[in-house]
RNA sequence: GUGGGUAUAGCUCAGCUGGUUAGAGCGCCAGGUUGUGGCCCUGGAGGCCGAGAGUUCGAAUCUCUCUACUCACCCCA
């Protein structure tokens, strides 16, 4: 017997129409909010995320699944997904389409990390990429086809923190505000915080460690640090959802984990997961696309993660459509082979129509019948096919009416409901 | 990488201080006469009791080691 990998998890038959519910749902929305999907490779060039999610950054540090290919290729499974469409969007020329260019993408991502409640070495992603526009409102956009799928999975509420963490120049002096306020209480820090400071100094903000999060309690914020233009877009962000109608806090303790973003950061946190409960997390990344060799292009865009909207989902009640079920069950008396052509032939006229195959009696074909919840059974036997009609039986209530062979599919589609 | 917990049937779990052929509920399959589901009853299939070593006349049970899983931290979705 081999067993599953550590941290991953199959997706199974009595599961798996929760997450055609939730697809459905992302593509209703990703209607409603003209996204177009793209896709792109589970595997790229190691290089890619090196450049991409940054190298200060935990994932890139060790969470990567890094491998050499047959071809002595480093080879890297996709450990976030916006690198990749970084990627495509500079390779074939996408700055072309119209721009903002709206795109969403649903796909697996790899990190060699411990695995908890609510987190996988292989986890699925949904996530919006917006290429294009550095206005608020494309980042209250963002926010809100997150906020517009959340309400129709029916997690209603999602608690929405925003941030912002200010661009390249403003950034510089906030980190010499920070490091000189840290590296006055250098003593006091936990080791991995001293290698921060050096490193990357905003990270110490996100630091659980009891005296580092007493010590970073009482840093400078961020917020009085940013330039005149990212204070402008930060006040017309916090305007534009409170004219939206749009709950949200401002937390300027939120560090997101990856190097690339600047100024607008958001979460959606929800507190029924476990230990941690960002189900969403995205923020605006003006820079990287030119830090990847295109021409300089602002966008902005989110990942959530997919286990963890079906965890919440779960956990708040919410509901996942109904079950898949046969809208006809066919059952036979000595003539098994008739019933399963009619099975088939039904099918053929668009009926949802299941029989049995493993030869059952009667009343064991009755019995999965209800099992399978479908909502209509029909007994065929030797007098219903020399007459041409039987008796359709509603399972709900047990009711019977007579129908003709000849208008079973009709009779079906009408009545199912 | 750090710290805790748990390993017995497909699932949820009983098996007390070591004592013959290892249990229940659920699920699965088949029956409860001749052509009808949900309730009920009967039967069946299905376990190297996570692995290895040790103690013992005897280990699912006691000791040690390993492994897997799980939860939390770091980090992230």
């Amino acid at each position: 017997m081999i067993n599953i990998m550590k941290g991953t998890k199959d997706l199974l038959p009595q599961e798996s129409y929760k997450w055609d519910m939730i697809e459905r749902e992302i593509k209703e929305v990703a209607r409603l909010f003209n996204l177009h999907k793209i896709a792109t490779p589970t595997f790229e060039h190691t290089e890619l995320f090196l450049r991409g999610v940054g190298d200060t950054t935990d994932i890139v540090n060790k969470e990567m699944y890094t491998f050499e290919d047959k071809g002595g290729r480093s080879v890297t499974l996709k450990p976030e997904g916006t690198a990749g469409v970084v990627r495509s969007y500079i390779e074939n020329g996408l700055s072309q389409l119209p721009q903002p260019l709206k795109m969403y993408y649903e796909t697996p991502v790899f990190r060699y990390e411990r695995p908890q409640a609510g987190r996988l070495r292989e986890h699925h992603q949904f996530g919006v990429e917006i290429y294009g526009a550095d206005t608020p409102q494309q980042d209250v956009e963002v926010i809100l086809i997150a906020r517009t799928l959340f309400h129709r999975l029916g997690i209603t509420a999602p608690e929405l923190h925003i941030n912002s963490i200010g661009c390249p120049t403003c950034r510089k002096s906030y980190n010499q505000a920070l490091k000189a306020y840290f590296a006055a209480k250098q003593e006091e820090l936990c080791p991995t915080c001293r290698e921060r400071l050096q490193k990357n100094p905003l990270r110490i903000l996100d630091c659980k460690e009891e005296k580092c999060a007493a010590i970073a309690a009482d840093a400078p914020s961020v917020l009085d640090y940013l330039c005149a233009d990212c204070a402008a877009h930060h006040e017309g962000v916090k305007n534009l959802l409170t004219k939206a109608g749009i709950p949200y806090s401002v937390d300027d303790r939120i560090v997101r984990g990856l190097d690339y973003y600047t100024k607008t950061v958001f979460e959606f946190v929800v507190d029924n997961i476990g230990a941690k409960s960002t189900v969403c997390g995205g923020g605006r990344y003006n820079n990287l696309v030119e830090q990847m060799g295109g021409k300089p292009c602002p966008a902005v865009g989110f990942g959530m993660g997919i286990e963890r909207l079906v965890l919440t989902m779960t956990n708040v009640g919410a509901s996942f459509g109904e079950v898949p079920s046969p809208d006809l069950f066919i059952a036979n008396v000595g003539s098994a082979d008739d019933a399963f052509l009619l099975t088939c032939a039904l099918r053929e006229q668009g009926v949802n129509a299941e029989c049995d195959t493993m030869g059952r009696g009667l009343k064991a074909q009755m019995k999965l019948s209800d099992k399978l919840l479908s909502k209509f059974t029909v007994v065929i036997g030797e007098t219903e096919l020399k007459e041409g009609k039987a008796k359709v039986k509603r399972m709900s209530d047990g009711t019977e009416e007579e129908v003709s062979l000849s208008e079973l599919a009709n009779y079906i589609n009408v009545k199912k409901g």
